[in-house]
DNA sequence: TCCTTATGTACAA
DNA sequence: TGTACCTAAGGAC
């Protein structure tokens, strides 16, 4: 599940359930043992993320960076905590809740300097308020890149992944092998001002939704998906099925190792 | 029970 | 461009 509005959703559910408050911290797994000795009892005071990026602060200098990756998962429950499976790297337990992370590409111990440095090489986060879309579009604008991959660098955009790229794309008619140059600037404002309104739909709602009321499967009278990414969606994953607008068939694609979904009709060159 | 796939990224060649 | 890494679910047998 894990696009930017996922990482903010658990910033939110980390602190939540954690913060100001002393917590048991675990790795069950191994790999992150010895931090979280480090950590063990020492009370976490909030949550920070950018991108896909999240991070755990205890104390006056350490943190807990979290990437997920492709296959990271993250599980939140109540007290009293089960016995935890062997493939838990990192459990935060305190007496009335638990988390899980199991899976994640990074779960590492960094200091401030660091953590500003995954910040500095970053580019701007359409769900964190200091974002500045004109820092993207000036990296887009002078780019021979497609759309396509330029919406998947986190350096361009921070956040943005899979779902949310082909999405939007479609919601703006856009070709997905148009190049950044061709991106005119009221093109990129809207995508950005609409990548704001879904991500934060998307962080409330826990999961990616980004069919308009007016084509829902109730306002037209289709069946509803029986994809299971979690969403309802126009595009993503509905490879050679009729597209929601036109009919034509969604059309799927390999670019830069990612599935590529879009339609021929609605998202013109 | 095995094989494929996945909302991601980093590094080698 | 290809490959490695990490995990779990779903589908094919």
């Amino acid at each position: 599940m894990p696009e930017g509005h996922t990482i903010h959703r658990l910033a939110e559910d980390y602190e939540a359930r954690f913060a100001g408050g002393i917590a048991q911290v675990t790795s069950p797994q191994g790999k992150f043992a010895d931090a979280a000795a480090l950590l063990d009892g020492t009370e976490l005071d909030s949550a920070d993320a950018h991108g896909k990026h999240l991070f755990l602060h205890f104390g006056a200098e350490d943190w807990i960076h979290i990437h997920l990756g492709l296959f990271g998962k993250v599980t939140f429950g109540d007290a009293p905590a089960p016995p935890p499976t062997d493939t838990v790297r990192l459990r935060l337990a305190n007496p009335t809740a638990y988390v899980d992370l199991r899976g994640p590409t990074t779960c590492a111990l960094i200091t401030d300097d660091e953590k500003q440095a995954i910040h500095d090489r970053l580019g701007p986060d359409p769900l964190r308020p200091d974002a500045d879309p004109s820092t993207a579009y000036h990296r887009i604008a002078r780019s021979r890149t497609t759309i396509a991959a330029l919406l998947m660098d986190q350096k361009i955009i921070a956040g943005v992944g899979n779902v949310y790229r082909a999405e939007v794309l479609f919601r703006h008619g856009i070709d997905p092998y148009r190049t950044g140059k061709d991106l005119t600037r009221a093109e990129w404002d809207a995508i950005w001002t609409d990548l704001v309104d879904l991500m934060r739909e998307g962080v409330r709602n826990n999961r990616i939704d980004t069919v308009r009321p007016e084509h829902t499967p109730e306002a037209m009278a289709r069946p509803p998906r029986v994809d299971d990414h979690g969403g309802e969606v126009y595009v993503y994953r509905r490879a050679h099925l009729p597209c929601h607008i036109c009919g034509d068939e969604i059309r799927t694609a390999d670019l830069a190792a990612r599935n590529l979904f879009w339609c021929p009709r609605c998202q013109q060159p």
